[in-house]
DNA sequence: CGCTTGTACTCCTCTAGACGTCTTAAGACT
DNA sequence: AGTCTTAAGACGTCTAGAGGAGTACAAGCG
């Protein structure tokens, strides 16, 4: 692996010009996905510099996603985001048949292994913005269940979803499928009746935590997926909000004979 | 402007801690867009920290961009993205009579009076990347459609459409309705057979161009929604990028009797 | 009045350390 | 052999400075 050294006659400060020289070592292929980057030690004693514009060459590359770096461990080259099209299938079809579509089921026709993480389930108060969208008392409870969604032990996307704690009912609930209509499928079993829901897809700037949690690049937005559930009578029973690097959402409708 | 002090005994890190008080006085409203930021100076003082502690803490408001810092002038809370929530509709069912959907649908459900300006009509090469997604061949020609859409006259959405020369063929298509399902009756008249369409919901920061049509604000991202529509043989006829400011998207599903 | 200059304020970059926590692996002990 | 301790290496956080460069505005000059 070559390094060069650092052109203090280059205009641009010495820590952009590590960074790019590090940048130049994985483009190159030196250094490929799990590989380590030299620490931070050997950094300073190859560039002659300090600490700070050391940590600041890399800190650029962890803000793009190239490289994470772990406590105690070291620095590592991260698999390369992947931005292949999705290949299209009978999507609609397959949503009609199930009743309700879940944003998740893209995880699962591309051939990766999912599986989840981070299931959090939590009873309490509900947040005002909460309270406005599940048309809930002042008083009344909610349960909050987040989770996230791994391809091949990469996340790809997180959804926080939030039930009336009247409509939870207890424990069955919350230990649902988080899987694709398996939160639907409780609640009709449940003698709800679901009519119908709404879906929203909106875009916006991740927040530092959502940003670590997905593994984000500094400067992407985040699709959000918000899908709200109401019953026969127009109650809302669920709201789910799910975060998504772009590209996000694939859908495929067939075309109704004329 | 409140600000409060670092509580030692929290086991967060104090740049957090200072990062999470500046957040709270965004989301409160005592600073809004355009309102600059105490500056480091300042909060090195009110906190009684070092220069880099405080940097750091901004440096995380700056990553998830609800500020922006520039070089001699301050740092300034930019435009939050708004979430603006619209009314819901029967809007797949309406999908469903229409035969295909269409994206800029949801302007017309609003209440607006929806209009379309700019329309832009080309011939010419195709660039590697629509001679890709269109599967044609190096020296194929294609057909461009641009045009933006309005609702009471302000900018919402805008869209680029690409089809071979071949399917354009002459001028009939070219001035094709550029409202929902229009250029999709059209196509079927002209005797191709759809068969379905890809709709991939994805989000990116805009380009300046794609700002100034939108009129947006900056650090706003833009929706797209980049559609592709069969024939029964699986080949494309024609692509069509949309792009709207977030909230882009609507869609309402009814349940199925089961 | 218009232009230049000075100056204060701002963020940018960097130095040379310090101590902390986490991980790993070698070594000591049972 | 298995368990515990310890130390080295790695990144995390922080201090207390320094000079640089861009901006805005007031003072001075022609």
């Amino acid at each position: 692996m070559q390094l060069g050294a650092i052109d203090r006659a280059d205009d641009r400060p010495p820590y952009r010009q590590i960074a790019d020289q590090l940048r130049a070592v994985i483009d190159r292929g030196d250094l490929v996905a799990g590989d380590k980057l030299p620490s931070e030690a050997v950094l300073i004693e190859h560039y002659g510099v300090a600490r700070m514009t050391v940590r600041q060459a890399v800190q650029e590359l962890r803000n793009e996603g190239r490289v994470v770096a772990e406590h105690g461990k070291g620095t590592f080259v991260r698999q390369p985001v992947q931005v292949r099209r999705l290949a299209s299938e009978r999507f609609a079809r397959r949503h009609r048949e199930a009743g309700l579509a879940a944003f998740s089921v893209e995880a699962q026709k591309t051939g990766f292994t999912p599986n989840v993480d981070q299931l959090e389930i939590a009873t309490g108060p509900a947040s005002p913005e909460i309270r406005d969208r599940l048309r809930l008392g002042d008083d009344e409870q909610v349960v909050s269940r987040s989770r996230r969604y791994l391809a091949d032990g990469q996340p790809v996307e997180m959804a926080v979803s939030y039930l009336p704690a009247s409509v939870a009912a207890g424990s069955q609930i919350v230990e649902a499928d988080t899987g694709p209509g398996g939160i639907y499928a409780r609640l009709e079993d449940m003698g709800f009746e679901l009519d119908h829901f709404t879906e929203e897809v909106s875009a916006r700037m991740p927040t530092a935590e959502e940003r670590r949690r997905l593994q984000l690049t500094d400067g992407v937005p985040v699709v959000v997926l918000v899908r709200t559930a109401y019953d026969t009578t127009g109650r809302p029973l669920e709201v789910c909000d799910t975060l998504k690097a772009a590209p996000a959402y694939v859908l495929e409708y067939d075309v109704p004979a004329r």
